[in-house]
DNA sequence: ACGTTATGAGCGAACGTTCGTTCAGACCCG
DNA sequence: CGGGTCTGAACGAACGTTCGCTCATAACGT
């Protein structure tokens, strides 16, 4: 237990017989003047006291910390969870540290999280929190203190976003599950605030359009990420249109809860009802039935921010709008045909 | 765009026409020895040309970061997560800051991080990995620089453990299945390496050597904490055992894959085979069946390794061995009674 | 022998704070 | 009016580095 004080750079330097500088030469600056045999001298010196050098110090000559800010959703959202440790480990890669903060249930502190990564003067920060899409006092240090990049809608721009198709995500869910024959298509979606959602809507609208199918206001219902939310907006959907065979769900989390409620309600999965979803988080496999799925590259994403946001602090001219990742459909067994006959229960009437 | 440089104190006090170390002490210090009206000058100084401290430098000078490290599993463990993501909010919520490293598949990299962390001259360092409890490097890190906890066995000791009963947790879980009648008893652990899975099977045993059972070694079968684990794990024991009636799964990850398996193969739970498992995450309800399983308090487990942590790093004296957080049964759908002499049943409810 | 160039090492300064001490002046008291 | 106390503010030093410059010595070419 116990502690090892730290040793600096001029107790090395003193036990090897020279100035702390060039000490400092030898064990971090690379600029070595130093003839073979001293720095071996200072390198077992360093050795024998067990010097680790101190980043503080350095940082604040530097100016720069080799250190990023991620601010995160409270990550019981795995899809979340995938890309910030991807992200991680990505920066980590290139020798950069990451000091988190995660984000309160309903992501008030937001502004307070930011501010405290400026001024422990991380040189840049990703925001992969939808909570706060609409926060101004975030967008606002975002813009103001160091480069950043965001997972998610900036208010008043100015900060490179990094995603994927969330449009063609809708579409190709939406498309998969016309192409089987299914046409009562209900979606549960998340909160219509976010644009994820409404993109993903867009793209369910646009599949839908193209097979000249309607879209009753009735056939869609909010979820809000998680897997109760997804429950109760399928139960909801169930109530108001029982004659529907497929669900498009906004995320694989909340298709948790729709299978639960639809097992719930006596309706198979995929017999009476088709569902797909998308993510493709790791274990949507392993869900009963195996969920079909739209995988989008999570933790993809989260290793493009970092390189952004690398580049961007090296000074260089990033696009504000980078490509979007593409997606893709990963076809599993939670949606097959519609059942020729009328569909399985008449409830009312 | 245009990055604002940061504004130092001096250009605060320059501005207020005061020497820079009294606009420190109304800034930041608290020993306010200043006149309202000076003070008031510095604020609106600093105010208008938006000064935001360097934390950096006054870590240089105080020789603490208020900063703590978490070498956590790569996070796809969502229990894992669990407890990184409280830990961090309630180290925020004491004015700390918190710097991460997600070990890589397979945990080699565990020294890496630690180092990099003590190089940071973080506070104190939260081991969050199991994949770590046999890393004699890591653990030599731990004692010699900073004050550490541990949630899972460090080698050699000397590290504050916190977690819960293990032991208890597979005991509680297999005497369930006990109490619903069942004698053929399976289970799918974690690496048999690990502390956890051990003390988790030591709970097993018990359980069953209460109840006058056997514990065959062909009822056990190793797992890997994932749902592909758990999947491969519970085909092995079907094929073993064909007379199985229930499984007791050392997490609720790998227990999708065991409901998975299960499905394909035909069984039906609860129904065929009765399954609890441990953990309780946030989902566990929504699975197919909802999952009866021990809660395992993750966040509190997160929570209490950041109190130890920050009393430690206080200079209090923590102890080695402080109380296991207690579990509890949370009954669900997916246990019930072994089919007696085949009870005519109906179908699926 | 002399100036020129390498080479190896030292040294002062700076980064932005905090901390403890010093100092000038106002105020009070006898 | 002299001496003490109190108040407000300035000031020097330190934290552990990096950076750029200076300097002594040795090596070299002519």
């Amino acid at each position: 237990m116990a502690q090892r004080k730290y040793v600096s750079i001029k107790e090395v330097a003193a036990r090897a017989g020279v100035s702390f500088q060039t000490a400092g030469k030898v064990l971090n600056g690379g600029d070595v003047r130093v003839s073979a045999e001293t720095a071996q001298r200072i390198l077992t010196a360093a050795k024998d006291l067990g010097y680790r050098p101190n980043t503080i110090a350095r940082s604040l000559v530097q100016r720069t910390t080799a250190t990023i800010g991620l601010v995160a959703s409270d990550a019981t959202d795995i899809a979340i969870a995938q890309a910030s440790v991807a992200a991680e480990q990505e920066a980590r890669r290139h020798g950069h540290s990451v000091l988190v903060g995660h984000l309160a249930a309903g992501g008030a502190d937001g502004a307070d999280i930011v501010r405290t990564l400026i001024e422990r003067r991380v040189d840049g920060i990703i925001a992969a929190a939808p909570e706060i899409e609409e926060d101004t006092r975030v967008a606002e240090l975002l813009r103001q203190y160091v480069p950043a990049v965001s997972l998610q809608a900036v208010p008043g721009g100015g900060v490179p976003l990094v995603g994927s198709n969330h449009r063609e995500t809708g579409r190709l869910a939406t498309d998969h599950l016309i192409g089987l024959g299914h046409t009562a298509i209900g979606t549960v979606t998340g909160p219509f605030r976010r644009r994820v959602t409404r993109s993903r809507l867009h793209g369910y609208e646009d599949a839908l359009r193209n097979a000249n199918l309607e879209t009753p206001e009735d056939l869609v219902a909010e979820g809000d990420w998680t897997p109760k939310g997804g429950a109760s907006a399928t139960r909801l959907l169930l109530e108001r249109s029982p004659g529907i065979t497929a669900i498009f769900v906004h995320s694989d989390m909340m298709a948790m809860g729709v299978l639960s409620a639809l097992f719930q309600a006596g309706r198979c999965v995929p017999q009476d009802v088709a569902v797909v979803s998308c993510d493709d988080i790791p274990f949507a496999e392993y869900l009963t039935p195996p969920l079909t799925t739209v995988r989008v590259p999570l933790a993809e994403t989260g290793r493009q921010a970092v390189h952004l946001l690398l580049r961007s602090i090296a000074g260089e001219q990033v696009p504000e709008r980078p490509p979007l990742l593409p997606v893709e459909l990963i076809v599993r067994a939670s949606a097959a045909p519609p059942r020729k006959a009328a569909p399985p229960r008449k409830d009312n009437e």
